[in-house]
DNA sequence: AAAACTACCTAAAAGGTTTTCGGTAGCGTA
DNA sequence: TACGCTACCGAAAACCTTTTAGGTAGTTTT
């Protein structure tokens, strides 16, 4: 027995004086096995040090008990907290989690997918890193398939991503709460989805309360910078806001910035809702910013969950959009009355 | 033959009329093949869609050609880059990456660990969320251990931590050469191995260009707040500084920002280098912030080349010092004559 | 014509585990 | 005593691949 190499089940038994089979049973409490017999095995297995082999357990059971991840693109801000999520949600479940980042390119996608299912691995969470529909994996595929964030295009896959219509419509709804009525909205591209659907949500919730939107929705980047200078659009085409929705924290920061400078006080003059809650600026800004929460590292266990679930069969096609939450802070304290 | 299983290279070998061992040798490329016969199971494979089963063959070699990556700490956002360029480097070897995230509960760290080893891992990579050293992994592993960003405590172990040093080093010579003389440093907490060793690299920067350090290091915590308060600090108890160096981008715009409103022109008046060149900050701060770069993914990635060469038993431990670079942006524009 | 070679191919073992099925021993019953 | 029953144990197959050692046919050498 040489030391270097780790114990198999076969030592096991040499030393339990038993039979492999019986010694297999034993350690994994099946019945037919006397209990005297049964400790002798766990005691044997216990002074090896002796751990089953993992490759040797799936290889005969088809069931690799790994899932793999894939990033679409290089998995940024958005994918993190996804990722740990999935890999939460995994953990628990005794799964390991192989992670590929196919860094935007859809060969290496098709690559990294290629040795996934090599590693007959049971189930791929896909992970992109904007809320655009990204192209299904080519169907048929030997094992189910769960889209995380970037949902896929064919909607007989399943797609979890944040309820962005929703998110901004709570945005608005606590500004109209809170007693604001001049609203206006600034966002980033409109090739972003997630910026279509806030500006949907943001003018969805102000029909609801019989209210029109301070201006046309600001569509530019996701920059700070950008929040600066629509910051000077807005105060110039309609001085009269009260509140402001932002399509990001970082869009928010520098309208914050810029309505400080103008010396137009938050949230007494300018109520302001960011989007993502990002921490480092939702907290740091002055004051912090009330802001929307997509909850993505619960996305991404539930994404996680229903992998499983699909694994066991019981898959429900489509997309779902999971609730986000609002966050309350300093930036939209209610409207002097 | 099930539609549903994955072709086996039996099947290859039935479909093109030769043994198991033939096709085997066929398909990876083994001599004592016959050039025709070579084609025609090439051909069956292809017709089948046949994939080697990485699982039965890891089982025969005893190599997994899988690594553990393993959090120690919930990865944040220093383990991420460091996580990517592992990443980076495995894909290209063809390693795949199991990942595992502790979140900062070392039971959990030693159950990851097991079930690590149980899929017999070829190696493994442990990386912190702070540049603090961290207890080694139980010697006597299996397999080789490379440390990324948190070192081992024990110096028999492989580590690669950013030179923070050199880093802050680096900063305080630009300075010194954009023609600053009066130099001050506001930092973290104390008990953060990375706010002592670039207070320490400022110190030794400085004792070398024959300056003293404007006022003793203001240690506080890694926020904007505490920029901003430090910034009053020394405005009130140094007002003759003409530079500062900061131990994070963070504080950094924190100071930025607290110097405007006092009217202190940057880079003009006194000049600001901040530290890890988070973008989102250190590009959004007016002026943009001159920052030092930990080359973060780069650290991983030679991290992960490091392990593939200690696998292969060629190892050098120690803890390696990888160099930061500065970023210089236009909050050090040199000082006017 | 027999021996030695070469080129190509295959049977079988190995890797570690789980499961199926058959076997043995002891006991109670007729 | 002979039979059936229960409780326990073990041999062998299965998972899929690679490698080793050996075998066959055809060709060259002596």
């Amino acid at each position: 027995m040489d030391p270097q190499r780790p114990p198999t089940i076969t030592d096991v038994a040499a030393r339990a004086g038993v039979s492999i089979a019986t010694a297999s049973k034993a350690i994994n409490g099946r019945a037919q096995v006397r209990a005297e017999t049964r400790t002798r095995v766990l005691l044997a297995a216990e002074e090896l040090g002796f751990r089953p082999n993992a490759l040797a357990r799936s290889l005969l059971s088809g069931q690799s008990r790994t899932v793999g991840l894939l990033t679409s693109d290089s998995v940024g801000r958005f994918g993190i907290p996804v990722l740990l999520g999935a890999e939460d949600a995994f953990g628990a479940g005794e799964m390991a989690v192989l992670l590929c980042d196919a860094r935007g390119d859809s060969i290496r996608e098709q690559y990294h997918l290629r040795t996934l299912l090599d590693r007959r691995v049971d189930g791929l969470i896909v992970v992109g890193q904007s809320t655009n529909a990204r192209p299904s994996l080519s169907r048929d595929l030997p094992v189910p398939v769960v889209y995380a964030y970037a949902p896929s295009e064919d909607p007989r896959d399943v797609s979890f991503v944040p309820d962005d219509v929703g998110g901004a419509r709570l945005a608005v709804r606590h500004l109209v709460t809170s007693g604001r009525r001049r609203i206006a909205h600034i966002t980033g591209p409109t090739g972003y989805r997630a910026a279509v659907d806030r500006a949907a949500g943001v003018g969805a919730a102000l029909a609801e309360a019989g209210l029109e939107q301070c201006g046309e929705t600001l569509f530019g980047v996701w920059s700070q910078r950008w929040g600066r200078q629509a910051a000077e659009i807005v105060f110039r085409s309609s001085p009269e806001i009260d509140a402001v929705v932002c399509g990001s924290d970082q869009i928010a920061a520098g309208f914050v910035e810029a309505a400080r400078e103008r010396g137009r006080r938050i949230p007494d003059d300018v109520a302001v809702v960011g989007y993502d809650n990002w921490e480092v600026l939702a907290t740091e800004t002055r004051p912090p910013l009330t802001t929307i929460d997509m909850n993505l590292e619960f996305l991404g266990k539930t994404a996680a969950q229903h992998l499983f679930a699909a694994i066991d069969g019981k898959a429900t096609p489509g997309v779902h959009r999971m609730p986000c939450s609002l966050v309350i802070r300093d930036s939209t304290a209610p409207a002097a009355m």
